[in-house]
DNA sequence: AATGAATGAGGGTTCATTCAT
DNA sequence: GATGAATGAACCCTCATTCAT
């Protein structure tokens, strides 16, 4: 049941390394099985193989799968935060800041697939504490987008600022829009990473900004204007 | 908000009902579980004893573990492409057209949670079958979508028309977001789907009917200007 | 796990059949399905879909899987041994008689695999009451050999007579070379059992004689005259 | 003689021996367990505790219980065919070499009574590859005997040769009587196999070379010379 | 005469985890 | 620094069997 096991650059290093290295190199492997299987059908027997060492050793440094997968978020949080505020430093002010902020992004979920599907697409359900810890590190995540479109968009040039319920709102979405894209980018591998982020920012810039300046799209016609007094269409389940 | 199963709005329906009945009582329950658990995590025990039932039963409607998650994927797939073409069919163009789908769209993500969470969120890594089939069911949705934005667009007085990239980049961004937006809904439970759907329009439409037009949104200061010839930004991890 | 089921020639009697009638051709279906699958692995499931009747008629009469496989031994047992009184009392003396019977034998293994099949290989471990019972029909259709080897002798111009181990010995070489070429006869499908029946009896019938009249087989040179006194030459297992 | 598992001589070798050596232990309890119960009605608990170990080391080991299986008979047919060519390189020419196969193959299967029911006693209906397996393992000890049979006799003074089928024959009807001779034996547990060889030798050795001779038996009177053209005498089943 | 609905019990298999070296 | 040996617990699935009609 497990058919899509590519053997092809396994990062076999082999005997004697010394601890802090060889964690590095079993969360590695732990990554890139985590984003392959998920969770919870990821088995340690495999991560470990993968890596080349035994199965008591992964636990050993790692404590336990639970333990091994969190070191796994942390870092792999910490990394994309990191590219995250990079770009900002980089950048004085104005749009700009938005702009390189995505294209971090944008680059660091391209280049590190598997790092943003532990990060962004396991499945609920993993227990109390592991759960506590996704939710937290999605919410960093989180957090650097809305910090970045906050100031961007204040910086360049908006008048008033976005409330916090606007900001997370955008950076939902923004995250949203990015994580899909990556599924976007497999079918269309011509198109770089930096080319989907000025895509992205042609679609959502000017928005962004109206929404910053208060306004709502309301249907030509108005809300209540004529065929839509009528529920959503949906017919509910159950 | 796991490992709790809240046994609140079990529909235990006790005691001999007709196999039709039956069967869709145990997917409904199976959706709830799916849902919070992920497919690999969640553990058909639990869901026969959600319904109410044994779990032989389970085995003898649905064949398999795999065999009820399919059925689930069909048949939400199947209500949520119904709630597209309805919403679809009472518009009769421009813009209201798109607006209608989203709105049914978000609607249903938003009224069934656990049918979204069935379609869009499950890990990879399951078998190369349900791969497939997943697949299968995510493109389904993305071109109902893809189908809405081409008409909504060329129908709301595009003089050009999307290519198939751009409609499907615009798809794969909705979907990616309003997804996203499920989460931020539950941190705003007074905003409801509609005024989300709203937000959403508003904050892509602008730039979707630029896209549509062939502008491609640049940095002040253009590509090559200045700051950022530097690469992305993101440290490379491995 | 089940490859070969050949779902050829069901006799799919459907539609109220009385009592008598329906037991026998379940117990029809029964017998091919141990025979092909053994006790164990055979399911009453697959017995009732291939007699076409629901699984609780199949309990409803047969009592139980082991009250429908005791009643097909039983029933297989007295055809068995019928086939062989039958061909005794056609013979009235002399080695004809054995010849007949063995006849009669090879017939009926030979037209009725599965009969056979179900009284002679179906595996051991079956529980006591069936073990049992079990034994009992093979030995009972190894008292009908015996009865027949001993009559044909001695009637045949045996001096002698069998002592019952003798006699015994005699039945279950040839019941279990009988039994064997079965096998045989599959891969030279242009045999007719007459033709085995009087390979068989050429290949022991000087012998058989032999026993009776007390010789025994001896190498040439002598038990103790050279090579042999150094054990079977088989090397024990653990 | 079933259902109590008799404790009296289990291997227990408690804690931690090397793998080679548990794997041994592991397939001498399977085999006990494979004859007794047959192979569908043997679990694979009931042999992990037999060999004092845990489920999962069983299948650390041996894959499966298939696998199982497979190792025990491949492990047993290779025992059963070195005890055949041990016992025929120890002897020259002549009946003395079917005589010593005979007595190797004897003493093995009196020996070896559950190594003998695994290669030989298995219900059939095992799924493909094991039903492959089975029957060729079954096929390499027939060919063993087919060999030493036409050997022993050609050497054996016989002036001409057996034919493909001939040598078949006799190759069957001997594996099936020592088989069934095996039952015999647990009846008179005087008689030593040594014995029981001898008699069978006496019983067959003759027939055997009228056989050779390309004599065939026909009843005194001819075959079609009276009684006998009536059939078989066996009322047809179903 | 016959069946659709349902289950207790148990079997094969896997997995995270530990022990002893 | 690293591993070979081993297991408790749980999971998917099947099967003989019964209930209610």
């Amino acid at each position: 049941m497990n058919e899509q096991r590519s053997r092809a650059h396994a990062p076999q290093a082999r005997r004697r390394l010394p601890r802090e290295e060889r964690e590095q190199q079993i969360m590695d492997c732990a990554i890139r099985v985590f984003a392959q299987r998920g969770y919870s059908a990821a088995s340690v027997d495999e991560i470990a193989e993968l890596a080349g060492v035994s199965k008591p050793l992964v636990y050993l440094y790692l404590e336990s799968k639970e333990g091994l997968f969190l070191a796994c978020l942390h870092r792999e949080e910490g990394r994309l935060v990191a590219a995250f505020q990079n770009a900002a430093t980089e950048v004085g002010t104005s749009e700009l800041r938005l702009w390189a902020g995505l294209r971090a992004f944008f680059g660091f979920v391209s280049d590190h697939k598997d790092s943003w599907a532990v990060l962004h697409r396991q499945a609920p359900g993993l227990g109390d504490a592991m759960a506590a810890e996704i939710t937290r590190a999605r919410r960093a995540v989180l957090t650097e987008v809305r910090t970045l479109v906050r100031e961007g968009i204040e910086l360049g040039g908006g008048s008033g600022h976005l409330g916090d319920a606007d900001a997370d709102f955008v950076a939902h979405a923004l995250v949203g829009a990015a994580d899909s894209l990556t599924d976007w980018m497999e079918r269309y591998p011509e198109e770089s990473p930096d080319r989907v982020t000025l895509r992205l920012m042609g679609m959502v810039w000017v928005g962004m900004r109206q929404i910053l300046g208060g306004e709502v799209w309301t249907p030509p016609g108005g809300l209540e204007g004529g065929a839509f007094e009528g529920g959503t269409g949906v017919a509910g389940a159950a």
